[in-house]
RNA sequence: GCUGGGGUGGCGAAAUUGGUAGACGCACUUGCCUUAGGAGCAAGACGGGGAAACCCGAAUGGAGGUUCGAGUCCUCUCCCCAGCACCA
């Protein structure tokens, strides 16, 4: 018989045996325990469990388990994220109704549920779509509404067009509705907003004290997007002088570039754009209408239009630049308006070049490593051109490789001549044409070793074009380094060889990719120039009346949708349009049911007459109904806090539980949620927090994105691929406990990894449990367990517990298979060895495990048992292989007390013939001996 | 492009503070047991040498460095993944 065990009856009768104990329902109250509140992700109820559900679920339940047994009193509570677009497709599509084929689905889901062993609390179950919760989501909002926090507001919004909604913007991938992948337009509409915005820079700050992995943070470090910067108002100057003052105000964080501003461009939907008459004006502004949000943000050529009659005034320099109108300038961000330093940023040198606007050069960049009390010297760099060739002197390869021609500026000579000097000195040629002088110069400095000085360059660039034949080079110069060739390179090839920062800066000048978009020294800057363009960038702000502000990427979350499946908004208008938050007595503000709700663009609850006589009966003639329902990420924002009083019908929760149970002691789910389910869990609590409703400002203490389940084929499993595993053909075929204890083994479960599906791996893992099947039969009644035995069994047990610990189940079941093959290799097993094994088996194969434990004869369930703990010292071995090494390489070993002294282990180390042969008759001059691990005996020379 | 995380056998992966690289499995090879095996048990599995116990050498993307000793630390470089991306 292959199969040691009936998994189907198995799981039947522990299931039954742990639903009749109630073993999984956690007593809140309870004092006599340590608490700790195990969160995953509740489910959207989409009617059929696929792997993904396995892995989240079944494998966060070996550590709601494994901490049971290890004393501390565990929530691990479950619900159904219940509301949701899928239900009203599936309305629309079979003509179900959305509630039932909701409910159906949560139904069949429980059951999938519990078939996997998972010990989830169900008595505090909560379901988004009941009333008796929406009932609190719409309570919690009318308090954000209170506080104004929650606002409405005409704005631009994302629509899809397919879908008929609004989406948040987090819904907006790549300028295409994430569910559909339709193209998104923008439409103006009246819409709720809860706003975020307001807590952004604690969203961002509270980041720094979470210990959650780097990746996470960054995320939403990155959604955030702060930056700092300053507000800047120009002057507007009218050709027709209408005498009406105006300004245009552009954020900027680069406000030490300001003398470099030649122009300004305004977004398309800046009011100055949308007032313009002029016929080239509305013509552009058509154009960039019907473009949709992904046509404008694919980087490709700069369009854009002057505004003719009018212009602005740099408050630096005093002097008047034209405005342009350009969709690359985005109205949601910032002022909707950019002053344009085409010498320091690329979208703006660009724009520039295509638009022939001046280009000003205000930061000279520094250059090289910083040095002490350096020495200044005029120098040269330029840059030799004939056709698409550069002249490059090839330098000894370990001083640099290849360079420009430089050189250094004499007392009172032109830099000019300098170069023009320099080039015929150093290659012959003298049919040279004069190009241009940047009006920039590089500032460099480096240490010259040749003469012990610290120096700093301040370096000319010019460029220069052979005009006569390219073959006649005379001889070179030479100096300490040897001899210079000469060398005509294309300019991509300067580009890629040419290292030096001076000569690279040089080159990108003359030859392309001029603009230079770090810091360094202001120049042609007024009082300013001279200065670290860093140090001087807040005082220029001043003293050029700007305002120093931060922005944020981060935009207010729309919560508006105009779907029929969501928590009805608790407002109602006033006779005069006002929106009124429906009292608290009226809630839940029930969804109501005589609703056409297919999609038409309308709100689907603008069809329904219960809502607006429900209105009218309550408020009075001429009050109007909200239309539109909560976008479901509000829904999910505050669940967590809910499991805690599930059933409360006065309250959203208890005070007195959420201050003993909140923050979320560990938090298990999928990267999809990083950036939205996340910062806006983070914003509900800080809020709330805020209005005294919870007890702390961050929710969860720690956060596990778990990994993917690829399919076996390495890639993302899709039904157009083929290559969809079903998990329930695997559970049939080999038991939930063998599905569990793979998908525990298959890879870390705290990296956000890709794991692919092994076909033969649950087959190894039932073979894996069939053992230990068949040893437990093996067991004597016996009580001795041997020193040894205990010691590994002391071993497993720390380790286990300390890879759970870190979400590492891979290791923690890798170390219960060395714990089997040192059992199965011992002659006979106690039964108190083998149940200490089955303890530690529980949680990974709970179903198999209570079984084992009735046949070991334990009394109760195996789950009621606590995780063995030995005496520290059984965790001590009493003789340890060290490794014997001679210079740094393996020799072999010795086996040694732990703590066996230096002269000890060396003595039996130059015993082992390899040693000897290695040490060759040499006594070591140096040994290096770390007790237990290693030995080095090291030779002198 | 920027930011973050990674790169270890044929595959999934192990490896507290630098201390035997590849634990634990999958797949593979050989043998045993068996009517049979998609079962079980045992052994093997980088290269070279040897009948063998063994010996020598190489090896954690690549190149350098620090160290008695580097997957681990430092510098440079290549590649993969994720997030952001015309955000001023």
């Amino acid at each position: 018989m292959a199969r040691e065990y009936d998994h189907q009856q198995i799981e039947a009768d522990a299931q039954g045996k742990w639903a009749a104990l109630n073993l999984h329902e956690t007593d809140l109250s309870d004092e006599s325990k340590d608490p700790y509140y195990l969160l995953v992700e509740f489910p959207y109820p989409s009617g059929d469990l696929h792997i993904g559900h396995w892995y989240a679920f079944a494998v966060t339940d070996i550590y709601a388990r494994m901490l049971r047994a290890r004393g501390k009193n565990v929530l691990f509570p479950i619900g159904f994220d219940a509301f949701g677009l899928p239900a009203e497709n599936a309305a629309l599509k079979h003509g179900l109704d959305p509630k039932e084929w909701t409910l159906k689905n949560i139904d069949r889901m429980r059951t999938q549920l519990q078939s996997m062993g998972a010990s989830f609390d169900w008595s505090k179950e909560v379901i988004a779509c009941d009333p008796s919760y929406y009932k609190w989501t719409q309570w919690l909002f009318a308090k954000l509404f209170e506080h104004n926090l929650a606002e409405r507001r005409k704005a631009s919004v994302k629509w899809c067009p397919k879908d008929q909604t609004v989406l948040a913007n987090e819904q907006v991938v790549d300028g295409c509705c994430e569910r559909c992948g339709t193209a998104v337009e923008e439409k103006q509409l009246t819409q709720w907003f809860l706003k975020i915005t307001e807590y952004a820079d604690r969203l961002l700050s509270g980041l720094d004290a979470l210990s959650w992995r780097e990746e996470i943070k960054e995320a939403q470090r990155a959604w955030i997007g702060k930056s700092e910067g300053a507000k800047i108002k120009f002057k507007i100057s009218t050709a027709a002088n209408s005498g009406e003052e105006k300004d245009i105000e552009v954020f900027t964080t680069r406000p030490d570039t300001i003398f470099g501003a030649t122009y300004l461009v305004i977004a398309p939907e800046h009011s100055l754009a949308l007032s313009a008459t002029q016929h080239t004006v509305q013509e552009y502004l058509a154009r960039t209408a019907k473009k949709t949000e992904r046509e404008r943000s694919e980087h490709k050529e700069k369009t854009g239009v002057k505004i003719e009659g009018i212009s602005a005034v740099n408050p630096a320099t005093k002097t008047e630049i034209p405005i342009f109108i350009t969709d690359y300038v985005l109205g949601s961000y910032g002022t909707g308006a950019v002053m344009a330093v085409p010498a320091h940023d690329e979208r703006d040198f660009e724009f520039a070049k295509k638009f022939s606007l001046p280009i000003t050069y205000v930061i000279d960049p520094v250059t090289g490593d910083e040095q002490k009390d350096p020495v200044h010297k005029q120098k040269i760099v330029a840059v030799v051109q004939k056709g698409n060739q550069v002249l490059t002197i090839n330098w000894k390869p370990e001083l640099g490789g290849r360079l420009l021609v430089g050189g250094t500026v004499k007392e009172g000579e032109d830099p000019a001549e300098t170069a023009r000097r320099e080039i015929i000195e150093e290659t012959g040629y003298t049919d040279l044409e004069f190009v241009e002088r940047a009006e920039e110069m590089v500032h460099h400095s480096y240490f010259a070793f040749s003469k012990n000085q610290a120096t700093l360059a301040h370096t000319t660039l010019l460029h220069f074009r052979l005009t006569g034949d390219t073959q006649n080079a005379q001889a070179l110069e030479a100096d300490e380094h040897g001899k210079f060739t000469v060398e005509w390179v294309s300019k991509e090839q300067a580009v890629k060889e040419i290292h030096d920062d001076q000569h690279q800066r040089a080159l990108a000048r003359f030859m392309g990719a001029a603009c230079y978009t770090g810091t360094g020294i202001l120049a042609r800057s007024g009082e300013f120039s001279g200065r670290a363009s860093e140090e001087a960038k807040w005082e220029m702000v001043e003293a050029i009346g700007g305002t120093r502000t931060t922005q944020y990427r981060l935009r207010d979350w729309l919560v508006s949708r105009q779907r029929y499946w969501g928590c009805p908004i608790p407002i109602v208008y006033d006779p005069e349009g006002k929106p009124q938050q429906i009292p608290s007595e009226h809630l839940p503000w029930l969804l109501p049911t005589d609703v056409d709700f297919r999609p038409t663009g309308e709100a689907p609850l603008a069809s329904s007459k219960e809502l607006k006589e429900r209105v009218t009966a309550i408020f009075g003639e001429g009050w109007t109904p909200e239309y539109d329902t909560l976008d479901t990420f509000v829904d999910s924002s505050w669940y967590f806090t809910r499991y805690l009083d599930s059933k409360d019908d006065h309250d959203f929760s208890d005070q007195t539980l959420m201050k003993k149970w909140l923050p979320v002691n560990r938090y298990s789910g999928g990267s999809e949620h990083t950036t939205m389910h996340l910062l806006y869990a983070r914003f509900f609590t800080k809020a709330l927090y805020d209005l005294a409703l919870v007890p702390v400002d961050e929710p969860f203490t720690e956060r596990f994105n778990r990994g993917l389940i690829m399919g076996p084929d390495g890639q993302k499993m899709s039904k157009s691929k083929g290559n969809v595993l079903n998990p329930d053909e695997f559970v049939t075929e080999f038991g939930a406990d063998a599905v569990r204890i793979y998908l525990a083994f298959i890879g870390p479960y705290n990296e956000p990894g890709s794991y692919p599906w092994n076909l033969d791996g649950v087959a190894s893992m039932r073979k894996f449990l069939d053992r230990v099947v068949r040893l437990v039969h093996k067991a004597k009644k016996t009580k001795e367990t041997p020193p040894a035995m205990q010691s590994a069994l002391a071993r497993a047990s720390v380790k286990v517990a300390e890879d759970g610990d870190r979400f590492k189940f891979n290791t923690g079941v890798a170390a219960l298979m060395m714990l089997l093959n040192e059992l199965e290799g011992a002659a006979t097993v106690s039964v108190s060895a083998m149940s200490d094994f089955v303890i530690m088996l529980a949680p990974f194969a709970p179903h198999l495990a209570e079984s084992l434990w009735e046949k070991l004869g334990g009394s109760g369930s195996v789950h009621q048992a606590s995780w063995p703990s030995y005496d520290q010292a059984l965790l001590q071995k009493n003789a340890v292989e060290v490794v014997v090494q001679v210079g740094g390489k393996r020799r072999g070993s010795v086996t040694l007390a732990p703590e066996a002294a230096e002269a000890t282990a060396l003595s039996a180390a130059q015993k082992l013939p390899a040693v000897m042969t290695a040490l060759n008759g040499q006594a070591p001059s140096r040994v290096i001996y770390v007790p237990g691990k290693i030995i080095n005996l090291v030779l002198g020379g």
